[in-house]
DNA sequence: CTATCATATGTAAGACTTGACATGTCAATG
DNA sequence: CATTGACATGTCAAGTCTTACATATGATAG
C-alpha cells in the first residue's frame, strides 16, 4: 500500500511522469525514505491503473514511453490513507539490529565496525543536510521540505549514537587492560 | 538473513530457548529493532537446524516446547555477517513517507496528523529512556545496551522533528492568513 | 466446574521486495 | 560507423513478511 501512496504522491507532485521518471524520482527525493526499483513500479502503475487511482495520459512514440497522471479518484484516496489509515510504525532496521548484537564481538571488532558507521552517517548527514538547506529556500517548500529535514534528523542521531559508542567500547576496554 | 542473525544472536545471549521465547524477546527487546512474529519464527529455527546453525537441547514434554541452542558454527557464522557482510543499510520508513506526503494535506489535517506523532513518539521516547537507563545501570551491559540507546535517540529524533514541522506549519498558515 | 488467559507450535495464502534476465531506442563520442 | 551510456519498459524466480487459520495444554479466577 504503502508503494501505492508514494507513487500518488509523486504523480500529484509532478503533475505527469512517466515510470521511467518515477523511479528516478525515487532515488532522487525519496531515497531515505522508501526505496522501490523499477520491477516493482512498472507492475504497479498497471494495478493503479486497474482501480482507477491513475491514468495513462499521453505516449510518447519514440520511446514507447507512457505518461500517468492522478485521477480525482486517486487524489482522494491518498487524502484518505494519510488522513484515516494508521501509520505502520514498525521498525526494520539492519543497522539497529547489528547494535544488538555489537556486544557478541570483542571490543576491537566492535570499534572497527562502528568506525565504519561513522564514515557512512558523517557523509550522508552532510549530504542531507545540503539538501535540507537547499530545499528551504526554494519557493513553495512543497515536497521534500518536510522528509528532508527529518532525513537528515534520523541520519544525524544514527552518526551521534555511533560515536557514543564508540566512545563507550574504548572506555569499557580501558577499564578491562589497566597499566600493563 | 536479518531475521536468521537477530535469532541467533538471542539465542546466544539467552544461552538456550524455544521459539515461544524468543518471539517473546523479539517483542521485548528487539521490537524497536526488528519485528518477527511466531509465523516466520517457527520455521526459520528449522531451517537453521537443517544448516546446523544450531540444535534441539532439550524438549519439554509437558507442551512440547523445544529448546534450541546455537552452535559453534552458528556463532562462527554470526560473526561472519557482522564482520564481513555489508549492512543494508535500505531505510523503508513509513512515517519518513507520510512526511513526504504532507505538503498535500491543508494545515490544518498536517497539524492534526502531526499532533498524534507527537503524542506516539513523547510516549515512545519515554519508553526508551527508561530503558536504556536501566540497562546501564545493570551489570555486564551486554545485550540490548548499545541498541536501547540508539532506539531511543532516533525516537527522540522523529518526536522533535514531529515539533518542529508543526510549528513550522503554524508558521505558514499564519502567513497566509494575515490579520482578519 | 467452567471460562479465560498465557503457554506453545505450527500451516498456508497472499502480498511485498530484490536481483537477474531480457529487449530495444536515441544521442554523443571517437 | 561502432561503441557506449542514458532512456524506456517489462518479466520472472526466489526470498521475505503479514495475516489469518488451526490446535492443544496448564493455571487461575469466579
Amino acid at each position: 500500500m504503502s508503494l501505492r501512496m508514494a507513487l500518488l504522491g509523486l504523480l500529484i507532485s509532478e503533475g505527469t511522469a512517466s515510470g521511467y521518471i518515477l523511479a528516478k524520482s525515487f532515488s532522487g527525493s525519496l531515497d531515505h525514505v522508501w526505496k522501490a526499483s523499477h520491477s516493482q513500479i512498472y507492475p504497479e502503475l498497471v494495478k493503479m491503473v486497474d482501480a482507477g487511482l491513475v491514468e495513462v495520459s499521453e505516449e510518447h512514440q519514440p520511446r514507447g514511453a507512457k505518461y500517468y497522471t492522478a485521477t480525482a479518484a486517486g487524489r482522494a484516496e491518498l487524502e484518505r490513507w494519510m488522513l484515516e489509515v494508521e501509520p505502520a510504525r514498525s521498525v526494520r532496521n539492519e543497522i539497529a539490529l547489528r547494535s544488538f548484537l555489537l556486544s557478541l564481538l570483542t571490543p576491537e571488532q566492535a570499534i572497527y565496525l562502528l568506525e565504519r558507521e561513522i564514515e557512512h552517517y558523517g557523509t550522508r548527514t552532510e549530504q542531507l543536510n545540503e539538501l535540507r538547506k537547499a530545499l528551504a529556500e526554494s519557493p513553495g517548500q512543497g515536497f521534500g521540505y518536510f522528509s528532508a529535514e527529518l532525513g537528515f534528523r534520523i541520519s544525524r542521531a544514527i552518526y551521534e549514537w555511533a560515536e557514543w559508542a564508540r566512545s563507550e567500547t574504548e572506555r569499557q576496554e580501558e577499564e578491562n587492560t589497566p597499566a600493563e
